[in-house]
DNA sequence: ACAGGCGGTACAATCGTTTGCATTGCCATT
DNA sequence: AATGGCAATGCAAACGATTGTACCGCCTGT
C-alpha cells in the first residue's frame, strides 16, 4: 500500500476535510469520533479524506471544549536542598515507568520539574487545567501542600511515605520496615556500630530512619548519637558530604544509606580512606537501581519494584478520575543481598 | 505575609476576576500580560486579585487563541526491536538534562515515548500543535522520516549522528571519531582480536563501528569478520545476547561495546565464564553514564557530554522557533579510561 | 392525501482567551 | 464653545473543536 499522504506546510482544521468532503463541520467532527448517528459509508469516506490529508484534531480547541486534555502531569517536586538538576536515577526510573504506563493508556504525559517549590505551585497546577490528573514523584518536603490540594482536588496520586492523617493517595513501600530490614540484616552479619545516612526530612527517609532506630534498639545496640547524626544534604553534595562524615567518623562497621546513590558515594569514600567493603565496613542502600547490581563492589539494597508501583499508580489515578476514591497501597519492601555486606 | 489564597473547588475564569475587579474582560487580559495600555495601578491591582484568588490563566484557550503552546515536545522514538519500556539510562539521563533547560526557559514539557513508530508518527505529532517545538532524542530507525519532517517544519532538533544529506538539525558528537578512540586505545594496549557489540542498524552505532573498523584497518590487524559480527538486539534482550556472543567467542581479548549498558551485561558474562577483565578481555564501553565510574571493575568508556548537549539542542530549538535556520552541532567525545581497560 | 416518524445532516452556541477597533470622557488648544 | 487628541476601557470577532436542537426529505400507514 502506498503512502500517498500529501505533504503539508499548511495546517489543516476541520473545517477544510469538511469541504473537501461536501458536508458540513458537524459531521466530520461525528464521523471521526465514531458516532453512530453518521452511517458507516460517509462515516469510511470522511476517515478516509482525514487520513489521507494527514489530519489531525486540534487538541487545544477539542481540550478548551471538552475539558478534557487526555494528558496526565507528572510532577517532580525537588524541595530538598535546592539542587536544580533531575539526576538521581531513581526519579529517573520511576519516570520512565510511569511513562510507559500512562502511554498505554493513550494519554500523553506532561512532565513538570519543580524546582524549588514555591508557595501555591500545587494549586496553579491543578487551575491550569492542563492536565486530567497528577502524580507526583516524591512528597520531598511538600507533604502539607499535598494534602491540602487533595481534599479538593481527586486525582492527584502521590509516591512517597504513608503518613498520618492523609488525605492524599500515596503508594509507596513500607519504609520502615524497609529501614529494619536493612539494618537488622547489618546486625545479623555482627555489626554493632552502624551508621545513618541520609536526610530524615523527607518524609520517605525519615521513615527509613525510623526503621533504622528500632532495629537498632531492639537489638540492644548502644545508641551513639554521633553515628545517627542524620544529613541533610543536596544530590550535588552528597559525595562530599558522604565524604565528610566518614572523615569524622573512622569507628563505624556498619552503614545503612538511605539511597543507592549516598552508598555509593559513602563507599568511595570509604575506600579513599582505606577500609574496606564489606570487610570494615558492611553498606547497604536503598532502591536497587540498575546501578547496584554492577557496583564494586556489588550493593546490598533494599528493593522497590518500580515497574509495579508505577502501574499502580495509574491505576489508582484512573480510578480517581472516574469519581473512584481508591485509597493508597503500600509495596513490601525486599533486601537484596549482594557483596557489599557479605563478602563473595 | 500572610497567604490569605481561597481554597477554591470552583475553577474561575478571567470572567470572574473581571467581575469583581469591575472591569472587563479585555482589560484583565491585558493588565495580566503587562500591556502598557492599562495604567499601572489598574494593573497592580488586577493583579492582586487575581493572585489572592489563585486565578491561572487557561492555557488551551490561551494557546487556541495566541496559535503558542508555551511547550516543548521531548519524544524518544524506540523503533530498535521494540522493547517497549524506556529503560536505557542513556535516554532518561538526557531527559532529565533536556528537562532542565526547558523549564529553565519558562516552557512546559510534553514527553512521548514512540514505541515502536508508525508511518506519519511525526506529522502527527506536528499537526497537532500541541507544541512549538520538537527535540528527538535519538534518531533510532527513523532517519528518513525525520530528514522529510524537517524539511517543512523547522524547529525540530535531533540528537544522534550526522548523515550525509541531512536536512534536520542534528546535535551529536563525532561517533566515528569516538569509534576510533575506543578502539585505539585497545590497540595500544596491544589488544588484537578486539570485537565489537552493538546494532548498527542505528545510525549513531553504525558510525561508532564505522570508527572501529578503521581503528583496525589502520592498525594493520586482521580483519574477522566473526568477532566483527555486529548484533541487533533490543534493550530487554542485551543480556542474553551478550551472554551469547561471549559463549561463542572464547578468543577475543578485547572488546568495543556500543553502550555502557552493553558493555556492563558483557563483562557480567566474561566473569561468568572464568574470563578476568581487563586481564584477560579489555573492555571499552561508551556514554560514560553515571553508573560507569562505579562499576566493577569501573568502566573505560567514551564520554558524552550530556549537560552541554541538552544545552545546545534547546539553544538551537530556540533559535529555530524564531526563524533562525542554525545548523547542527558535532561535539567531541572524550575517552575516559578506567579500570575495565586497564589493571588498577 | 396527509400526518407522523425517522434517518441524515446542518446550524449555532459554547469552551476561555487575545486583540483590532470602536467608544468614552476629559483636557488643552484655538 | 467647539474641536482635536489622548488615555482608558469595552465590544465583539476570532481561534478550532463538540453537541443539543432544528430542519429537511422521504417512507409508511391509514
Amino acid at each position: 500500500m502506498t503512502e500517498d499522504r500529501v505533504l503539508r506546510t499548511k495546517r489543516l482544521k476541520m473545517a477544510d476535510i469538511a469541504r473537501m468532503s461536501g458536508v458540513s463541520i458537524s459531521t466530520v467532527s461525528r464521523a471521526l469520533s465514531g458516532s453512530p448517528l453518521i452511517p458507516e459509508a460517509t462515516r469510511d469516506m470522511i476517515a478516509e479524506i482525514a487520513k489521507t490529508q494527514g489530519y489531525v484534531i486540534n487538541p487545544f480547541a477539542r481540550g478548551l471544549r471538552l475539558q478534557r486534555t487526555q494528558t496526565i502531569g507528572v510532577v517532580i517536586p525537588l524541595g530538598h536542598g535546592g539542587g536544580q538538576l533531575i539526576t538521581d536515577p531513581f526519579f529517573l526510573e520511576m519516570l520512565g515507568r510511569l511513562a510507559d504506563e500512562i502511554t498505554l493508556r493513550g494519554y500523553e504525559i506532561l512532565l513538570s520539574k519543580i524546582a524549588p517549590p514555591k508557595p501555591g505551585w500545587l494549586d496553579r497546577l491543578i487551575q491550569a487545567q492542563r492536565t486530567d490528573g497528577l502524580v507526583i514523584i516524591g512528597q520531598s518536603d511538600q507533604h502539607e501542600a499535598l494534602n491540602l490540594a487533595a481534599e479538593y482536588y481527586p486525582p492527584l496520586v502521590v509516591w512517597g511515605a504513608h503518613l498520618p492523617k492523609q488525605t492524599d493517595c500515596v503508594v509507596g513501600i513500607d519504609n520502615l520496615a524497609g529501614g529494619r530490614l536493612a539494618t537488622e540484616h547489618l546486625i545479623s552479619l555482627g555489626r554493632r556500630r552502624i551508621a545513618f545516612l541520609g536526610d530524615p526530612n523527607l518524609p520517605e527517609i525519615g521513615q527509613r530512619h525510623e526503621g533504622y532506630l528500632e532495629a537498632c534498639r531492639n537489638a540492644g545496640l548502644v545508641y551513639d548519637p554521633d553515628l545517627d547524626a542524620p544529613v541533610a544534604f543536596t544530590a550535588r553534595t552528597a559525595e562530599e558530604a558522604a565524604a565528610r562524615f566518614v572523615a569524622a567518623h573512622p569507628d563505624f562497621d556498619g552503614l545503612f544509606a538511605a539511597s543507592d546513590v549516598i552508598a555509593l558515594a559513602a563507599i568511595d569514600a570509604l575506600k579513599r580512606s582505606g577500609r574496606r567493603v564489606p570487610e570494615d565496613v558492611a553498606v547497604v542502600g536503598f532502591d536497587d537501581s540498575t546501578i547496584a547490581a554492577h557496583t564494586h563492589p556489588p550493593l546490598t539494597t533494599v528493593r522497590q519494584d518500580l515497574a509495579l508501583a508505577a502501574k499502580l499508580m495509574i491505576d489508582h489515578l484512573f480510578e480517581r478520575i472516574d469519581e473512584g476514591r481508591p485509597m493508597g497501597t503500600t509495596l513490601s519492601p525486599e533486601l537484596v543481598v549482594r557483596g557489599s555486606s557479605v563478602p563473595a
